[in-house]
DNA sequence: ACATACAGCC
DNA sequence: AATAAGCTGTATGT
């Protein structure tokens, strides 16, 4: 309500303005004085350097304001702000408290044009604040009113450790963490691809090369003259002057991309607000005009700075410092606070009066929330008042926007020295210090993790080891290359940027690259040994690893300054991994003749219990236990299986053939892998052995999982000859079957219609029903479709329409299958005389009824069928059996003379319907029941009702007029012989006629 | 550094 | 024939 409103128009005055504000100001951008950029160019450095104390002031002046406006606020005094509870409680009910908050903050809103920078700053504090301090605020009514979120979350302690516990991270979210964290790295590395891609524009280039005085252009002419020395320094000079002019000349109004954070599974979207601050989607156009505006983000910025470069002919390289979601961040709540704050947040505030504290409070390691506060106030402001933005407004913006540390930036080549010289332009202002790019690893908006270089060429390459301190110990344990088949997936992704032909200098950087890595120091500390690609400690190693030949390359101190503890260091290249022998033997590998276990595994507890009891022969069983030999990969060969003589295939002691891994395939043996090889081979008679290929473990037991067999390989062509004609054959038998099965429907479709047909013809409530005939209607209908329609449709033809009705006449389903189906003959079949209706049937009584047409079928037979309410059972449950047993037995409902009879409808129609139409059926029934073929199974239910057999078919109707009355015309639609449980039937009849 | 929880393996 | 398991290691949180 309140809410929606005061968001709604928050946005609207937001977006517009800020795209106008950021397009028409770049117009102004390009007459602005120098003296404004200078003065910007200043902040912007002071800025960065002094960002962490900005950081810390926003809190203490926070506070001020808050308690300030608080008092201001109309905040109701709220109880003790407490949980979460009570802060969601907050936003839902419409109480006076919570109105009186609402209008306050939608004030706030509506205040933006003309509010106050600290009032802005207070909001943000607000949402933007997190932890303790928030508790104490909370405590305060009006605090309440505004970030009940974050104050809630924060000051229960209990809830902490429920949100901690209840948090472990599940093994399926890990990898799909990983999944995403692959799929964002490509995105990321196709965004920048395209970037690179438009700064080879010519356009853009022209325009941005203008921009450099020909001074400067001169000195960046290579000249021959110079020693490498001088020439080096010109060119860095050189590139010192174009940072300089570029990071005056560009504008920063928007934010650049940072890193990302996984949200709480159950935390609200994020609105779109919180993305305002970002970079307008851009395509080449768009790029185009910012060559011209120069104002953007500082990613932008970069990029411009890279097309101005090659513009001039320097050969410039876009580097990108991905910045993809995390794949191994702890569970949420573990991480800084700031994603959880930003979490609790949105998920609370309901009116999204928090919104921009919330993005603030996203950036505050980098940008005090408070300028950006501020930014988004000028923003506006802006709008309105062209004016500012001109004076003083737009250094704080560049301020605002400032980040201390690069996404992008770009390394040109310099020629004299053969390597690449990174600059950056707008964050740390830097010309080859590559050493200052990297962020403090605690730097929550920033990871250096892949830098990857972008060359005009399109290629891209993966620099990341130029910029990382601790490249082997931090940086690589956020790469994929931590992750299992990581490094592979790493280099066929790169592998897609990478140039055709490498060319001298790659090689050059490779070797650099190379020698920085290799230049990277031991750990200092025990944690970075972990998972270390180089060194290990003992301490980490697994428990079916050793480290073979032990020979430490150094010593680390454990413990404290004051407690010095020495730990060995061993190379991760000494590391093995040892298996038991028989593991190795169901790797394909022999324990070779006289190695001995590198170690042993531990002694498996069985009986601790009964060590108890006696001592002694527990320790020596324990001593003999622990052998457990564990041996490395090279203490093994590869296993050598007897091999297959005179086609006499080896076999273990359960008569198979251990076929773990294809090399364990016996010498003159081929594994057919196949279910019916056992079947072919024995059907061929050739020797044969079952291949078990593993195991599967249910409970305690191991299965042995057979796959195929192992033959002699002169006889393994005649075996998948073999084969194949089985499942040849299977087919056959699998097609046969679903022909059968159709057939099967058929019969049981129009016996309903005879059904229908028949209670149609009785009389109900001393009125005569309506009577048709349901053959006649069937035809005429089926003629109308083939004619108007096509010949196609649910019929092929009317030959074959016709041949099931005929066959319904017919005794035996049996014979239909037996006879090729209903397909064969006449067509005189579908004539009237033919239907499964007996021309002479009484029962076809009385004059046609109208077709109900409401309850279409979408089939012309069906809706020409005016079917009756599908019986419901009226009788009581004794009534009807769950199971006919052993009179079903007999078959189906067909049962007997004695059953035929019985209630029910269907049966009874059956029975009927065979009578009349043969007199031999009976016979013919009582042998294709058993067999649960033919329509008896059909019926079910009705057979299911031995004890109301009647053998008056008077009974029937008079049972079946009542439930008439009592169904429901919903149940009109339904076949009256559709009987679930009937289906489940049917296997037996499958598997018989089978 | 210790304890708890979760997941994989047999 | 029906039913059902535990242990250990590793990782996370306090």
């Amino acid at each position: 309500m309140a809410g929606a409103r005061g968001r709604a128009r928050k946005t609207a005055a937001a977006v517009t303005p800020r795209r106008s504000t950021r397009r028409g100001g770049a117009l102004q951008a390009d007459d602005g004085v120098p003296a404004v950029f200078q003065e910007m160019l200043r902040e912007e450095q002071a800025a960065h350097v002094s960002s962490t104390d900005e950081e810390e002031r926003p809190p203490k002046k926070r506070k001020t304001v808050s308690s300030h406006k608080a008092s201001s606020t109309v905040m109701p005094p709220s109880p003790a702000p407490h949980p979460t509870e009570h802060s969601r409680e907050l936003p839902s009910p419409a109480t006076p408290q919570v109105k009186a908050g609402r209008m306050l903050q939608t004030i706030e809103d509506s205040d933006e044009s003309d509010g106050s920078d600290e009032e802005w700053e207070d909001a943000l504090v607000d949402g933007g604040d997190s932890d303790e301090e928030d508790e104490v605020e909370l405590v305060t009514p009006q605090v309440a009113d505004i970030s009940i979120t974050i104050g809630g979350k924060k000051s229960d302690e209990q809830m902490t450790k429920r949100r901690v516990r209840r948090r472990a991270i599940t093994s399926v979210d890990k990898k799909k963490r990983l999944e995403i964290h692959k799929l964002h790295v490509l995105c990321l590395l196709y965004h920048v691809h395209r970037r690179n891609a438009w700064c080879n524009d010519l356009r853009v280039q022209t325009a941005l090369r203008k921009l450099v005085p020909p001074k400067t252009l001169l000195n960046l002419v290579p000249n021959p003259d110079l020693t490498q020395y001088s020439a080096s320094k010109r060119f860095v000079d050189g590139m010192n002057e174009l940072k300089v002019l570029w990071s005056k000349r560009f504008k920063l109004t928007a934010q650049g991309m940072y890193k990302p954070k996984w949200a709480d599974a159950d935390a609200d979207i994020r609105p779109v607000s919180d993305f305002y601050d970002l970079d307008d989607p851009m395509d080449k156009d768009d790029f185009r005009r910012t060559a011209h505006t120069l104002q953007g983000s500082q990613d932008v910025g970069t990029q411009l700075f890279c097309a101005l470069l090659r513009g001039i002919g320097i050969e410039a390289r876009l580097v990108c410092s991905l910045q993809p979601l995390p794949f191994a961040s702890s569970a949420q709540p573990s991480t800084p606070q700031k994603p959880s704050m930003q979490q609790n947040t949105i998920v609370v505030d309901p009116y999204n009066n928090n919104i921009h504290g919330v993005a603030s409070s996203k950036s505050t390691s980098g940008t005090s929330s408070r300028s950006k506060k501020l930014s988004r106030m000028e923003r506006i402001m802006g709008e309105r008042h062209t004016v500012l933005n001109k004076t003083g407004v737009a250094p704080r913006k560049q301020k605002a926007y400032h980040a201390p540390y690069p996404v992008y930036w770009v390394e040109v080549f310099n020629t004299a020295h053969q390597k690449w010289v990174a600059i950056d332009t707008h964050s740390t202002f830097t010309v080859n210090s590559p050493e200052k790019l990297e962020p403090p690893l605690s730097h929550s908006q920033n990871s250096l993790t892949y830098a990857i270089a972008f060359e005009e060429d399109y290629t891209a390459k993966d620099v990341t080891r130029r910029y990382a301190k601790a490249y082997n110990a931090k940086t690589r344990k956020f790469r994929v290359e931590c992750t299992p088949q990581g490094g592979e997936w790493w280099q066929r992704t790169m592998k897609f940027f990478g140039r055709a032909m490498a060319l001298d200098r790659d090689q050059v950087e490779d070797a650099a690259l190379a020698r920085k890595e290799a230049s990277e120091g031991v750990p200092k500390n025990v944690q970075d040994f972990k998972d270390h690609p180089v060194y290990v400690l003992e301490r980490h190693l697994k428990h079916n690893e050793v480290i073979h030949p032990m020979d430490p390359v150094g010593k680390v101190n454990v413990g404290t300054g004051m407690n010095p503890k020495l730990e060995p260091i061993y190379r991760r290249t000494n590391v093995h991994i040892v298996r038991s022998a028989d593991k190795w033997y169901r790797m394909g590998q022999d324990v070779k003749d006289g190695e001995q276990p590198l170690k042993h595994a531990k002694a498996k507890k069985g009986r601790r219990l009964s060590i108890d009891l006696n001592t002694d022969i527990d320790v020596d069983d324990q001593q003999e236990e622990i052998g457990a030999g564990l041996y490395a990969k090279f203490q093994t060969n590869l296993y050598v299986p007897p091999p297959v003589i005179r086609g006499r295939v080896p076999r273990n002691a359960y008569g198979n053939l251990d076929l773990y891994v294809p090399s364990m395939c016996p010498p003159g043996g081929t594994h057919v892998r196949h279910k019916l090889a056992s079947k072919a081979a024995r059907l061929i008679g050739v020797d044969y052995a079952d291949a078990v290929t593993g195991f599967s473990f249910k409970g305690r037991h191991g299965t042995a999982i057979v796959q195929g067999v192992v033959v002699a390989s002169e006889y393994a062509d005649a075996v998948q000859q073999v084969i194949d004609s089985m499942i040849f054959e299977q087919e056959e038998a699998a097609n046969a079957a679903r022909s059968r099965e159709s057939l099967r429907l058929w019969r049981r479709f129009f016996l309903g219609l005879r059904i229908a047909q028949r209670v149609n013809a009785m009389e109900i409530d001393g009125e005569k029903g309506p009577a048709m005939d349901v053959q006649r209607e069937i035809d005429r209908e089926d003629k109308h479709i083939v004619e108007k329609e096509m010949a196609g449709g649910f019929f092929p033809d009317e030959a074959d329409f016709a041949e099931p009705v005929r066959r319904g006449n017919e005794p035996l389903p049996q014979q239909d299958l037996s006879g090729g189906g209903f397909i064969p003959d006449d067509e005189q079949g579908h004539n009237e005389g033919g239907g499964f209706l007996p021309d002479d049937d009484d029962e076809v009584v009385g004059p046609p009824i109208s077709l109900n047409r409401e309850h279409s079928f979408e089939s012309s037979i069906l809706d020409s069928q005016q079917l009756r309410p599908r019986r419901k059972s009226t009788f009581p449950d004794d009534f009807i059996l769950e199971e006919d047993d052993d009179e079903d037995e007999g078959g189906g409902f067909v049962h007997d003379d004695d059953h035929n009879d019985a209630g029910l409808l269907e049966a009874g129609c059956e029975k009927e319907e065979m009578d009349v139409d043969r007199s031999e059926e009976k016979d013919e029934k009582h042998v294709d029941s058993p067999e649960g073929q033919g329509g008896g199974f059909l019926f079910q239910d009705e057979i299911k009702q031995p004890e109301h057999k009647q053998s008056h078919p008077e009974h029937e109707d008079a049972a079946m007029s009542s439930d008439r009355e009592e169904s429901e015309p919903s149940d009109t639609g339904s076949l009256p012989l559709e009987d679930p449980e009937d289906e489940d039937a049917d296997p037996d009849w499958l598997v018989d006629a089978t």
